[in-house]
DNA sequence: TAGAGCCTGGACAACGTTGTCAAGCACGGC
DNA sequence: GCCGTGCTTGACAACGTTGTCCAGGCTCTA
């Protein structure tokens, strides 16, 4: 009856007053009673169709179908998720999605989820404890299967009904704070203690650690490393000569200065990530003669200086894998108690690190 | 009544009959209904504390939000999005994730999303039109409010529908296929042209061109600068010096061999994109002598290089900023016809574009 | 003191989808 | 000729939220 097949597009029935009253609709597109009405079918059989379920002759499947693209419909995934309870879509929070750190490993937890079928959600905390926990909150509203988070701030209570409701949680990075949760690390600590051993192989005694806040996880890891190996050659440090702080390139550069200047500057530096590393590195090229110094975090471009750049590099690519792949784990129910990974760093030998104390 | 707020977390609460009667209810997450159970109120009433909507005594109020932290509530987003139409979600399509190009200008399109309230879903198109499309589709599933693309493909009129549904739909850096939309470009002509020109400014005559895969609009547009550039000083193009493919390692260091061998080798190269600079850079570092190259797009460290790098550099911030703003402007209703925005580059000179001729 | 108005709270019907269940039908075996 | 069997199909009730609308109870005024 009156199907005539000539509407347009016309998703929403122009009909104005239902009886509850329609709330305002906005984009009105058509749903699958539509589709079903014009095919001349029932709800169900178009569901049928849209999902692929069997129990559909072919006959009637090429009317929906021709239906479903005569009336560009496209089912409505937020009904679906309401009715089916899973999302296939997991939250990532990251500290800034531009870092060339970070994105890496946003491209590995993308690359896993998409392999699990799920979508991926992300946003920055910009470091701020406040903005991660918004963040996290919201995905969890969006009722997402697993959260991947790399904390910015030391207390994740928050998370804790989320958790105990079924949302799978893996922490990157850094570990979560007060609550006992899968956490996907690097070895800070050994790759700090492992490049400054290195620096003081070559001959230095002075080496300046210039690094994040203190508060911060890796930060405080990797300080604890340089005093490790200083410990382990037995030298002492000089407080002076450590630098934990915002990585904003004024106060980099004006920490470096310091410690490269006065009468018994450092000779060598040990930068405790790649945004500090950059800095220091633009510090040292303007002096007359170049500066040993050792970087946590691989560089891009950082074989091409000279000379080239000796790093404790980190995979950020696999630590996104390994905790996506953690997650997926989870949500399949492997149901053990939270586990910690560790992965290892790997020392890149590239000039930098073997240059000889200056005017020692 | 039997409020007494002790109960630890438990959002499936055992307790079985509180005077209102929390049903009890296994593996779920609490709902407004149960919060209105326990807290001896009508659902309605729930809405509008979680809401913040008037209309509700202090007291009323205190109750409810005990019972949403006894119990662990939280909204399920899910519903609201199926009940009120906007999502408050933006997609994101780009090619890679990991690329540093792409990065900043996946958080700035975050930053503009996280002004106006909106989470951002994102994908890499991996330069997959099958992918790209797979995506924006899943995208619109979900009923994203607004859609970012940066086009894999060539073909867009797949959107077609879902644009006519009120998805607003903004292509960046390289403009849509066979539909028109709205699109962000950088002025890849023009930058090409400049950088190319500079090159012939310091003396070169025969310049070699490596770019991208010629289908790519940028590439194809970077091309014809390079052509407009010798054309204006008159000079030949010998076909050997041009080379448009994938931007693999391996591809990339054949042919900047291939171009400064032989008896004529090319004296500079113009590079098309940060991964062909970046291989590019490789090959020259090895050469007894500095090659002059100038490269599209900007690079970290490219300042520390010797020479430093001098690049065609495009804000790639500004190209995912603009395009959000845009974006959100086509959603509070701006009705106009779709807009193509040229963003210009920005030669910067630091030295390798400035090398003369080597054996000329 | 009664009537008018305001404020709070709740019942109910959507939103678009999927799971359940039963009806309708053709076919084949006894 | 009858009934069971297998298949396709559709009616209906959720899922958890919000908009509408109405019922009380209260205050304020005449």
């Amino acid at each position: 009856m009156a199907d005539s097949a000539d509407t347009p597009r016309a998703a929403g029935s122009p009909a104005p007053a239902a009886p509850g009253g329609p709330p305002p609709r906005y984009g009105t597109r058509p749903t699958m009673k539509d589709v079903a009405a014009r095919a001349g079918v029932g709800l169900k059989t178009v569901s049928r169709v849209v999902n692929g379920e069997p129990g559909v002759t072919p006959d009637t499947e090429r009317r929906v179908q021709e239906a479903i693209t005569a009336l560009g419909f496209r089912r409505n995934d937020s009904a679906r998720i309401l009715r089916k309870g899973r999302t296939a879509s997991v939250g990532l929070v990251l500290e800034d999605l531009a870092d060339p750190f970070y994105a890496p490993l946003n491209r590995a937890v993308e690359e896993v989820a998409r392999r699990h079928g799920a979508l991926l959600i992300n946003g920055s905390s910009a470091e701020d404890a406040e903005r991660e926990r918004e963040l996290a909150l919201a995905f969890c509203a969006r009722r997402v299967d697993g959260l991947i988070v790399i904390p910015a701030g030391g207390d994740h209570r928050y998370l804790e009904p989320e958790i105990a409701a079924g949302v799978a949680t893996v922490f990157v990075d850094r570990p979560a704070g007060l609550i006992d949760a899968d956490a996907v690390l690097s070895d800070s600590f050994g790759g700090a203690r492992e490049g400054v051993a290195h620096l003081i192989a070559h001959g230095h005694r002075r080496i300046g650690f210039i690094g994040d806040q203190p508060r911060i996880h890796t930060a405080a890891e990797r300080l604890r490393g340089y005093r490790a190996a200083m410990a382990d050659a037995s030298l002492p440090v000089d407080e002076s000569w450590v630098s934990l702080g915002s990585t904003a390139p004024e106060r980099v550069r004006a920490e470096a200065e310091r410690m490269l200047a006065g009468p018994r500057p450092v000779t060598a530096l040990f930068t405790g990530n790649n945004r500090v590393t950059v800095t220091a590195l633009r510090v040292t090229a303007r002096l007359p003669r170049p500066v040993a110094l050792v970087g946590f975090d691989d560089l891009e471009l950082a074989d091409l200086l000279s000379p080239g750049v000796t790093v404790v590099a980190q995979d950020a690519a696999r630590l996104g894998r390994t905790a996506a792949e953690l997650l997926f784990r989870r949500l399949e129910g492997a149901g053990e108690a939270p586990r910690r990974v560790e992965l290892p760093t790997r020392l890149i030998v590239r000039g930098s690190g073997e240059l000889p104390p200056a005017g020692d």
